[in-house]
DNA sequence: CTTAGCACTCTTGAGCCGAGAGTGCTAAGA
DNA sequence: TCTTAGCACTCTCGGCTCAAGAGTGCTAAG
C-alpha cells in the first residue's frame, strides 16, 4: 500500500502512464511512453519497469500485446501524489461564485444549480446531498390542517432548506389551536436542532404532566409528531446521468451501464452508497474498488462537504469512470463545496436580526 | 388516413401482422404468418396483401427480404381497431387500488406512487404530470420570513399539493404583519384559484386604493407576489428511464439513446413536450411520428388525464418504443388514471368540513 | 383470385488473414 | 549491474469471403 517502495524513476513512469491512459483512454505501451519521457529511456527499459509496477499491482494489461492500464491501485498512487491540483482560471471561479449568487436565499434551487454546475463542469454525473434536516436547525414551523386529523407540517431550517410533510394525529384539533402551537413551538424551539427539539420535548412532556396549561401540552404533542425522527431523510439531487452514456467505458457496455442507471434512479439506494462511502469529512476521493459497497466497480467518486458556521450539512461532489481528470476535477468539487458553503451562510446570515 | 379502403381480410392480415411484431420484436414475414393465421391462405397470397399494405404505407421493410415491420400508421390502425382492450386481472386492480390508498394523504408521495406503479407493470418510463399551481384552488397560503425582505411562501392546494417559493420584496414586514396578511388571505381567497385569485386581487387593489386599512392593503400587495405567475409550473414525477436501455430498440443505437436520456433529465423540457402532447383530455396514444415534436421519432406514449371534481388536474401515462403491448398497457394506464383521480377526491373530500 | 415454383436479394455469423502494436526474452554494451 | 537493441511471439482489430437462411417479386398454372 505505501508508495516509498518505488524509486522516483519507477514513479515517475507509472505517472506518466496513469496521465496518458487518462488523457487518451487507451492502453498505454512503452514505445509512446518513451517518447514522451522526459528522461530519456528506451522503450525495452521503460518495459521492465512496467513490468514490475504490474506485478505490484499499478497497472495491469488487458490481454498481452495491448499497453498498459492503470488498476485501482495506480489511480490511488497518482492521485495521492499528484494532487498539486491544476487550480481553475479566474473565470471558472467566477463563474461558479455567480451562478451560486444567482439561487442565494432558496435552497432548493441552490442544491439545484450546484448540482449543474458540478455536471456541466466535469461531464460527469454530480450529486448533491441535502442537509439531513433532523441534525438542521429550526427556524419555523407551520401547521396547516388538512384534515380534522390529518396535519401539514412545514419546517424551515436556518439555513432556509425547507421540509413538507403530512402526519396522521390521533384526536382533533382546530385551527386555532393549532396556531398557538405553532406559535408556541416557534418560540420556544427555535435555534434548536429537530433532534435537540424532540428531546426536550420529551423532558418537558414528562416533566410537567398535567401542571401546565392546555395549549403547552398540545404543542408539545404536536411538536413530537411534527418533529419525528421518521421525517424524510435528506434528499440527493443528481444530474448528468445520461452523460455516462457517452463514456466508452459505457456505452460498450450496455447491461453495465443499465445496472448503473437502474441504480441511480433509485435514490435512496444512492444516497445510500454515498453515505456508506463518505464517512469522514473534507474532500474524498473513492476509486473504484476502494468503495465499501459492490455498486461502484469501475466508478470513482470525488466529494466535498459543505458546511454552515461549523456544522457540516451534507455532501457534493461527482462520479464517473475511473479513467477521469482527477487533478482538474479535484479543484472543481473542492471550489465548489467551498462556495457552496459561503453562499448558504450569506443567505442564512441576515436572518439572526429580530422576528417578532 | 381512413382504413374504410382495407377489406376484412387485409385488415385481418396487418392486425396479425403489428401483434406478432410486437410480441416478437422481429420482421414478419409471409410464411410465419400463413402458419398462424387463422384463414388458411398460402404465403404466396400473403405476400400479395403485404405488398398491397406496403404501398398504402401500413408496413414496411427495412431491406429487401427481410420480413416486415409496422409503420407508425400500421401501429395506429393495430390500436384503433383492436382497442378491445385486453382488461386487467382482479389481482392487478386490487395492487392498484392498495398502493395508491397507501400514499392518501401526501400528495407528493401520491404521485411518486402512481408513477412507480405505472413503470414497474409496463416496464416503459412513466411519468405523471403534477396539477398546474395556477389553475390549483386554494386551501392555505402561508408565510415565513427568512430575511427582512426575503419570505418563504407556502401554499396548499385543496388537493393537497404543496408549493414552496421564495420571493423578494420591496418592502420589510415584520412576522406580526405577515401572519395577519395570511389570516385575511385565508379567509378571502379560500377555494379560488391562484389564477382567479390574482385577479381579484389586482381588481380590488386598484378599487380601494387607499381606502381600506393598512392589514388589507399590505395583504393585497403580498398576495400579489404570493400568486404570481411565474410560479413554478407543474412538476414532473418520471420513473423508469433506465428500463429503455434494455429495450433492444435503444439498447442497439446508444447514440439516439443517449439524446433520448438527455432529453428526458431535463424535466422542463420532458413537461414542454408532454403538454405539447397531450392537449386534449381523456385517454390518448400518439404513436411516433404523429407527435408534434421530432424528440419523440420511434417513440409511443400512451396517457389518460386525472382530475378533481370536474376539473383537470393533470396527466399520467407511459412513454417507450413504438413497439408496445398496446392493449395491455391502455388498459393499465386507464385504470391508474382512473384509481389516481378516485384517490385524490377522497383525500381531499373531507376537508370541505369546517376550518376554523 | 389464389397458389406453386423459382430466381434473386440481402443479412448474419463464422472463419480466415494480414497489419499493427506491444510484449518478453536474450544477448550485447556501458 | 543496469541499459539497450534485436527478435520472435501473441493478441486484437478490421476487412474479406462464404454459405446458410429468410424473405421477396414475378410468372405461370390451377
Amino acid at each position: 500500500m505505501k508508495t516509498p517502495d518505488l524509486d522516483p524513476r519507477t514513479q515517475d513512469i507509472l505517472r506518466q502512464a496513469v496521465h496518458r491512459f487518462i488523457a487518451f483512454g487507451d492502453p498505454v505501451g512503452s514505445r509512446t511512453l518513451a517518447k514522451v519521457n522526459s528522461l530519456g529511456l528506451s522503450p525495452a527499459t521503460i518495459r521492465n519497469i512496467m513490468a514490475d509496477l504490474e506485478e505490484l499491482g499499478y497497472l495491469f494489461q488487458p490481454h498481452t500485446s495491448a499497453g498498459r492500464v492503470p488498476t485501482d491501485k495506480g489511480y490511488r498512487f497518482y492521485v495521492t501524489t499528484v494532487m498539486k491540483g491544476s487550480g481553475l482560471s479566474p473565470v471558472e471561479r467566477d463563474m461558479i461564485g455567480s451562478s451560486l449568487k444567482q439561487s442565494e436565499g432558496d435552497f432548493g434551487s441552490l442544491m439545484q444549480e450546484t448540482s449543474h454546475l458540478l455536471a456541466s463542469m466535469t461531464d460527469m454525473v454530480s450529486f448533491v446531498i441535502g442537509p439531513n434536516i433532523q441534525q438542521s436547525t429550526l427556524r419555523h414551523v407551520d401547521f396547516v390542517r388538512l384534515a380534522p386529523r390529518r396535519l401539514l407540517v412545514v419546517l424551515v431550517s436556518e439555513t432556509g432548506q425547507v421540509v413538507n410533510r403530512v402526519v396522521e394525529l390521533t384526536e382533533e384539533f382546530t385551527g386555532a389551536e393549532l396556531e398557538r402551537c405553532a406559535r408556541y413551538l416557534n418560540t420556544e424551539f427555535r435555534g434548536f436542532t429537530l433532534a435537540e427539539a424532540r428531546e426536550t420535548l420529551l423532558l418537558k412532556l414528562r416533566e410537567e404532566q398535567a401542571l401546565y396549561d392546555r395549549v403547552v401540552k398540545n404543542a408539545l404533542t404536536l411538536g413530537q409528531v411534527a418533529f419525528a425522527e421518521n421525517a424524510t431523510a435528506s434528499d440527493v439531487y443528481l444530474e448528468g446521468t445520461s452523460r455516462m452514456l457517452a463514456k466508452p467505458e459505457f456505452s460498450s457496455n450496455i447491461e453495465r451501464a443499465q445496472q448503473l442507471f437502474a441504480t441511480l434512479e433509485e435514490k435512496n439506494r444512492v444516497l445510500e452508497i454515498l453515505t456508506a462511502c463518505l464517512e469522514g469529512s473534507g474532500l474524498q476521493i473513492i476509486i473504484g474498488s476502494e468503495a465499501p459497497v459492490p455498486d461502484l466497480e469501475g466508478i470513482s467518486l470525488i466529494a466535498a462537504s459543505y458546511r454552515y458556521q461549523d456544522r457540516e450539512l451534507g455532501s457534493v461532489g461527482i462520479m464517473g469512470p475511473t479513467r477521469m481528470e482527477y487533478a482538474k476535477f479535484i479543484s472543481v468539487v473542492d471550489y465548489i463545496a467551498r462556495s457552496l458553503s459561503d453562499t448558504i451562510s450569506q443567505s442564512a446570515g441576515p436572518q439572526t436580526m429580530g422576528l417578532p
